[in-house]
DNA sequence: TATAGATATTTTAATCTTAAAGTATCAGCA
DNA sequence: TGCTGATACTTTAAGATTAAAATATCTATA
């Protein structure tokens, strides 16, 4: 039988299905080959991009996970000397986190390696085709958070 | 810039960010409204299908997660009264898991609401885009399975 | 029968994750 | 100055997750 609503649950389910796939299979080149977790590239990843570095909650913020959360990575991450801390001048609450010259040495390996990865497993999508589903996503997407929207209009 | 492999990641992180989203409102919206998790839906779920129960490796199987994992889960589901372990005839070192008749009329409940959630969220996708890209991403999927196997021959 | 290797599950140690509680600091105002 | 509420971060408790070690049982075979 056929609905529309199973119709987009068979889609959720091949969406959770392929996002898991691959993402279990980039945890396990980043554990072997690096020795890392996706959660702590994901915390380079977001120091790379701003050089300067990022307050802990604003990087809390840009990956959308909880502050204590951020606090365990950083604490892991700056044992080994790929990211420190460092105060906030006027404000002694704050820290900012950057990653040291060594992070950034380790991130940019680590960096190439995955979108290496991840073109080896999608190699089967054209470029255009790529750049066709990106955007169908999009589209998606702003559905879904506009839904949310009207069911919470405390986003507003 | 744009080269092949950039839209390839592209089309990643976005299929990673729509698919975390889903993944972040179904986990609230089970624990707000039912007081219970992703992973015990998802175990709940493999049983349902599966009237008859299932053994721990078959479960750790079919659900594609660690045996250890699957222990932790079931015990606290057991603890509850919605699953129940069952000695396997003939084999003591097996067990098999099986919902109880709570955990029955429980998870009917649990399944409804989850696809009227992922139906508003997804509510966007006409039923026909839906099917069409879940045969898109069926193919994406089996693209990036080949490649694997290609990588490591172990599978045959 | 004794035992060696395979199989089914649980346990353990480490990391990740969140919500909630706790600590320290800041900013505005009486 | 001293208080109150907000802000930034860490800590805590609980569950999820894995790989690896530990247990218990089974199976085949010498």
């Amino acid at each position: 039988m056929s609905t529309p609503s199973k119709d987009r649950l068979r889609l959720w389910l091949r969406l959770l299905g392929l996002t898991r796939h691959v993402d279990g299979h980039l945890r396990d080149k980043l554990r072997l080959e690096f020795k890392t977790t996706l959660p702590r590239f994901d915390v380079m990843a977001a120091l790379s991009r701003h050089p300067e570095g990022l307050k802990m909650s604003q990087l809390s913020g840009v990956l959308r996970v909880s502050n204590g959360n951020v606090t365990g990575i950083a604490d892991r991450l700056a044992e080994e000397g790929l990211v420190e801390r460092v105060p906030v001048p006027g404000d002694r609450r704050a820290m900012i986190l950057r990653l040291t010259p060594a992070g950034n040495v380790e991130f940019a390996q680590q960096a190439t390696a995955h979108e290496g990865w991840i073109n080896d497993m999608l190699h089967g999508i054209s470029a255009a085709d790529a750049r066709l589903m990106a955007a169908q996503l999009i589209a998606v997407a702003q559905a879904a958070e506009n839904k949310e929207e009207i069911n919470d209009p405390s986003h507003a």
